[in-house]
DNA sequence: TTGTAGGCGTTATCAA
DNA sequence: TTGATAACGCCTACAA
């Protein structure tokens, strides 16, 4: 009666759907949260009922009491497609289950907008995902307030939150032997300005490789800051000074197609002069103009992972988990030396 | 008394805020609202009451009887570095508010995912941005529920939501006249298949301006699908057959290098053999292998557009707007003629 | 201009 | 196993 009264048409609450099964709402609610109690008959009354009227739980009402279903993903921003496979991985993980994953972008990386935290917190999320934030500090509050798993953060002595991660280690690694294996041995890493743990870890394996091959005398970071311009002028002085490497490994692909593009204007080619090898495999790397050799990093994994681990502590979990995927190299044309190697610059 | 109690720190309400700043809850919740009829005097004890106790309007609460001061953006996918312009634009429309926009992504484009529609308005957000849907009955039916503007999606004829767009028929045109204009005649368009209104209208102004240039009898548009392997074998065959184009017009940039990629891959030249137009103007036309010609729809103009046309319909707005954002051509060198022109091929 | 008293739809506690 | 009912925090008549 009471909800077929005024204007605009009521919404169904589980008052109706009690109703029409003949139950009371609170064994309607236990059905809706799959709570422990209810008899098969009831359920499935219940289900048959909620279908015929088309009922929708109303998630702000549920907010007010208990879970929302609803999970916080932070993104730090959307121009590296490798983000949309970190989506796409949290989108499986979330398939067939009850959650939804709504997406924050942070735009003061790489600490998090506490505005959007905040945001988030206040909308009753059931947890946090957050992508490509440092600031162990503040991640650590932040996950005093709500369940948090991270991604692209490699703090994983903490204790009150879960990271995934790409081993970024071994991201190097790859790159470094690989390089030496087709005959290059001066060879750079172009890196970036920060203090984040994934540049940490990449360099730590840079700088292990090479000096386990013994070409530490080789080994040579320079770190530029993300802007277009920082990255072509260092581009160019690495390409033009006396001891120029024979290969350069760069932080990402986007990194690695501005270097092809001074090396190209430089006159040098590909790989001939210079081998190039970037990080995350994205699809501009097959091109056939730029055809380049990148590590790639599963953001689809990353993103499965986190999103699993996320429900995880969500249901209750306390102990930290902290998971490593491993990278793989595809070999492009921009790291094959084609022509027989000349004497390294500084051998 | 009551909020102090028992073990866990209790949430900060409208009634601690209330009760500090000696005033009734009514008043605290007007304040909040911006609503009428509260002297100043009130305002700012109330004010300085919440920011005192560090107050927190609970989302979940407030959507049970109004706003949640949510807006749901809804996109396509994210491999298209353009989309995140479109974010930046409607955040720099939210900055200052007490909007807050959310993403979700919808895996089911053309046609708007039914699943996330509902678990948006399910969550009460109080209005949606749609960008990149296509299914006009659908979207109609969407705005009957909630208040809806959308993006790229040129069915301006509609009564209930608004739309803002990149003008694609001026688009082609710009493309058209900027190809003419540097000597060549025989111009393809690479199209998609589908039968999103923008297509059509890019088509339109392709065709259009052909004609009103008397090159009626070049016009030819091509359509392949998203895949990879379609636009290179498209490409492919229209770079091979007896009547190949001198310039080729592309749907994105994505597609226009992969058809940079295919020419390189035939030995052909650029520009010299074939011209190239792009579309989006993304961050990768600018390499020196690619310098890509592309036209630059302002994404950021159109989330900014889009996000206050929203506000404006959540305020009560009845009317439709339409709003169409001027494109841009960006010329680099994948379009400018260096040698003399040949007859075109079928003169 | 300010205050009081339901009520929004759901969950969870407790009794039956 | 089921049901009645008091919260949850905010909004909005209505009253003062």
């Amino acid at each position: 009666m009471k909800s077929s009264g005024g204007g605009k048409p009521n919404r169904i609450t589980i008052r109706d759907v009690a109703a029409d099964a003949n139950v009371s709402v609170a064994a309607v609610s236990k059905v809706l949260r799959e709570a422990y109690g209810v008899s098969p008959s009831m359920r499935s009354k219940v289900h048959s009922s909620m279908a015929k009227l088309g009922y929708r739980p109303h998630t702000a009402a549920r907010g007010m009491r208990g879970q929302t279903f609803t999970l916080g993903l932070i993104l730090p921003d959307f121009r590296n497609p490798f983000f949309a496979d970190i989506i796409d991985g949290s989108h499986d993980a979330l398939a067939g289950t009850q959650y939804q994953a709504l997406i924050g972008i942070n735009r003061t990386t790489p600490t998090v907008d506490e505005g959007l935290v905040n945001s988030m917190i206040d909308r009753q999320m059931d947890g946090l995902l957050i992508v490509g934030a440092n600031d162990q500090a503040q991640l650590i509050e932040i996950a005093k307030r709500t369940p948090l798993v991270t991604i692209g953060n490699h703090h994983s002595s903490n204790q009150v939150y879960d990271t995934v991660n790409n081993d970024d280690d071994e991201a190097a690694r790859l790159a470094v032997r690989h390089l030496v294996e087709s005959g290059y041995r001066n060879i750079t890493m172009l890196s970036l300005i920060s203090d984040s743990t994934i540049i940490k870890e990449r360099e730590r394996g840079y700088r292990d490789e090479m000096n386990r091959l013994g070409l530490g005398r080789f080994a040579r970071i320079v770190n530029a800051s993300q802007t277009p311009q920082d990255v072509q002028k260092t581009a160019r002085a690495i390409l033009t000074a006396p001891d120029r490497p024979e290969a350069i490994f760069c932080w990402t692909d986007f990194i690695a197609l501005q270097v092809i593009g001074v090396a190209t204007e430089l006159g040098r080619r590909i790989p001939d002069d210079i081998a190039i090898v970037g990080h995350d495999n994205t699809m501009y790397c097959d091109f056939a103009q730029n055809s380049l050799t990148s590590v790639d990093q599963s953001g689809q994994m990353l993103g499965l992972k986190a999103a699993s681990l996320l429900i995880e502590r969500i249901k209750g979990r306390e102990t930290p988990e902290h998971y490593l995927v491993a990278p793989r190299l595809v070999v492009r044309n921009s790291s094959i030396r084609r022509t027989p190697a000349r004497p390294a610059a500084a051998s």
